[in-house]
RNA sequence: GACCCUAUCGUCUAGCGGUUAGGACACCGCCCUUUCACGGCGGCGGCACGGGUUCGAUUCCCGUUAGGGUCGCCA
């Protein structure tokens, strides 16, 4: 039986990272088997159902890379879609759910209690086979002993979630359940229904959850619960995607950068731990840096614009060679696109603001003879490449008897207005000697 | 409160009866070096606790504790 898996968010406005994680299992699991792998919109809840809110997840999930095989198209509930089991937002699949539940009013496997129409619960515990978890029995709960009903259509005629989830994951053959641990105790609600049907229940996989730092659920109002957090402060989705992987899921073998080509051959379900898992900023910061440096420079510099336009620098503005060149120097220095800015912001300003912290000492009185005698070597310069900067750097510190850094630092300072940046004679290099000089000449005069 | 899941360094993890308990992030030193980053070397740091089973438990079983989740006419 081939297999098929979906992912069935609601369109709350934002995907949230954890919810990100159940795509990327499914995916990985729908790719894994050669299987199919369908997005459908649980927008039973009209309310805060907009064309906005769906498109957040479908731009959410194309920027994770993860397509999918069966779903809509875009954000337009009546738009197209694909895939032959449609339609895939559950605000236009309401037959399905009147037919279902009429079918088990006849039957007597549902009543009507006050207006809503409740499903008759079992009484008995009900084991729910999970390929992550083993079989779990539940037992009822105190409220349950009281009354295991639950309501599967509202006094207002809306269906709830438990229905139509089971009706669609019925209707589309879903052959795998794979979602979060917080939908465990759901499961067992799911499994009766499913048998009310008169069809076996797919395979769970309850996949545990993502804790914040803190050690509890990861919650719409935490720092980095939403997806769109990562996208604005300039990770690239690929380490996103991979440090995901690494929640709950090891390759093994002492790895932890591992291509998705290669995740897909290792992933399988039974693998999954067990364990919830706190989301590591770190950690996922470090494996951003590492993608960085592998990443080809047209890629970086593609990312790196955006980053750049995203505060108001408009590169476009800069010749496209003066841009790649710039952008260059900071490739190996950054780990994270949001820092491309203290990097490379004073390639395309006419004037910097310094540092106050370094001024002090870098624009110190003492200073000024050795600044004017460096900034008369490179106006000397005929070549202004990197080699020819270092040897200069050198030469005049070797001359004068100065440590090299008492010229190093203040140029800096001068050049970019920072203490940390790209290497400082590549960066001069880019910037070029006239704007280098004009820097110097600016500075000097500041010193009095 | 009831029900369910879980438990290896601060964090993510490897381990699946016998290991000096391995790796990664973070942190701390040193080296490299024009800052930073990278890289190299080293360090800190862990099997929650108590009973069993066993010649032998991080590993299997039970309990305790702790953490998390669920108990809606939300999804």
């Amino acid at each position: 039986m081939k297999v098929r898996v979906r992912f069935a968010p609601s369109p709350t406005g934002f995907l949230h990272i954890g919810g990100a994680r159940t795509a990327l299992f499914n995916w990985l699991y729908a790719r894994h088997t050669g299987g199919t792998f369908i997005l459908r919109i649980e927008d039973t809840d009209a309310a805060r159902n907009t064309q906005e809110a769906v498109d957040v997840i479908l731009n959410g999930l194309r920027w994770l890379g993860l397509d999918w095989d069966e779903g809509p198209i875009s954000g337009d509930v009546t738009g197209p879609s694909k895939g032959d089991r449609g339609p895939y937002f559950q605000s236009q699949r309401s037959e399905n759910y009147q037919r279902r539940v009429e079918a088990l009013l006849s039957h007597g496997l549902a009543y009507e209690h006050e207006g809503a129409v409740k499903f008759k619960m079992q009484r008995e515990p009900v084991v729910i086979p999970d390929l992550v978890v083993g079989n779990v029995t539940r037992e009822l709960t105190d409220r349950e002993k009281m009354d295991p009903d639950f309501v599967i259509v509202r006094s207002d005629g809306q269906p709830v979630f438990h229905l139509v989830n089971v009706i669609d994951d019925l209707e589309m053959g879903i052959t795998h359940v794979i979602r979060g641990e917080d939908h465990l105790t759901n499961s067992a609600k799911h499994i009766a229904l499913f048998r009310a049907f008169g069809v076996e229940p797919p395979k769970y996989a309850h996949i545990p959850l993502i804790l914040n730092p803190e050690g509890t659920k990861m919650s719409k109002r935490d720092k980095g619960a939403s997806l769109m957090t990562y996208v604005e402060e300039g990770y690239a989705p690929e380490a996103v995607v991979n440090y995901l992987c690494l929640l709950g899921w090891s390759p093994k073998g002492n790895r932890e950068k591992v291509p998705i080509q290669e995740v897909i051959e290792l992933f399988d379900l039974p693998q999954i731990l067990r364990h919830n898992a706190r989301f590591d900023l770190n950690k996922l910061h470090w494996l951003n840096g590492e993608y960085i440096r592998e990443m080809t420079a047209d890629r970086f510099h593609e990312l790196a614009v955006h980053a750049l336009a995203r505060i108001g620098i408009d590169t476009n503005r800069f010749p496209l060679d003066y841009v790649k060149a710039a952008l260059d120097t900071c490739k190996p220095k950054v780990k994270l696109f949001a820092e491309v800015r203290t990097f490379a912001d004073f390639y395309f300003k006419d004037e910097i603001d310094y540092a106050t912290e370094a001024t002090a000492q870098d624009f110190a009185p003492e200073a000024k003879p050795r600044l004017q005698q460096l900034r008369d070597a490179l106006a000397g310069l005929e070549k202004f490449d990197a080699d020819t900067l270092n040897a200069t750097f050198k030469a005049l510190a070797a001359r004068a008897g100065w440590s090299i850094g008492l010229l190093v630092h203040p140029a800096r300072l001068i050049c970019t207005g920072r203490a940390v940046g790209p290497s400082l004679y590549h960066l001069m290099a880019v910037l070029g000697k006239e704007r280098v000089l004009q820097r110097f000449d600016r500075a000097l005069s500041r010193m009095g």
